[in-house]
DNA sequence: ATTATATACCTAGAAACTCTAGGTATATAT
DNA sequence: ATATATACCTAGAGTTTCTAGGTATATAAT
């Protein structure tokens, strides 16, 4: 079933204006923080970092751990940064808009 | 382009939830308390709300105007309302998550 | 009178986003 | 030798929403 996601970007331009990531650490980080609550999906991101890089709001490199093993690092550009601050702003929108219809419901538990 | 909303069923329950309503009056109910920040489309909500009919979680009646229109009102069921609690319930859990991280992000305007 | 606009409903197909279910490859644990 | 974990990727399916129509009646404008 398609879970209730929709704002992947914000969550992965988020993740990246702290500290550079890898793709599977960011799956992660989020599985460890939310405990299955939501999951992004491999198919669900990697789509999703290609595209904010040919956007110009990701760069990214190639990095080998001690292990042998290459991990391949995004981190947020300027543009990613401005990203980042619009679609902040459209999600605090949608947040206040959603609960100000719900807020007005009767019967909520 | 596709509008971010996902939470139609929890706006049309919650709308249901303080007094019977017709499909077109929910969409301008909305239009104008958001002024177009967002706009549910009939294309949209039809849908939904025949769908919740069949669900169980709506009922509904015809209704006609003094001018000799006729309106299709829709009222919550005792199953709606249920619903309309576990919607909001993920709505928060889903807000929750999403500013937890929003929140670690570094600098949003 | 005729046309345009507003009201009020509906739908098929397109578009957008996410998921499923695979695939490749290497390192470590059993 | 096999299984599991790490790490990347993708095609096609599934779900949700939108576009762009359609029908029909009442009122406003030309």
């Amino acid at each position: 079933m398609k879970q209730n996601m929709e704002h992947t970007r914000l969550l992965v331009l988020s993740l990246l204006s702290s500290q550079d990531m890898y793709g599977y650490q960011m799956i992660a980080e989020l599985e460890r923080k939310f405990d299955k609550t939501f999951s992004m999906k491999e198919g669900t991101l990697y789509p999703i970092l290609r595209a904010l890089e040919n956007e110009g709001a990701l760069k990214s490199y190639n990095q080998d751990t001690p292990a042998g093993r290459v991990r391949k690092y995004y981190s947020l550009t300027k543009k990613g940064a401005a990203l980042l601050n619009e679609e902040a702003e459209r999600w605090r929108a949608y947040e206040k808009a959603i609960n100000s219809v719900v807020g007005m419901a009767k019967g909520l538990a």
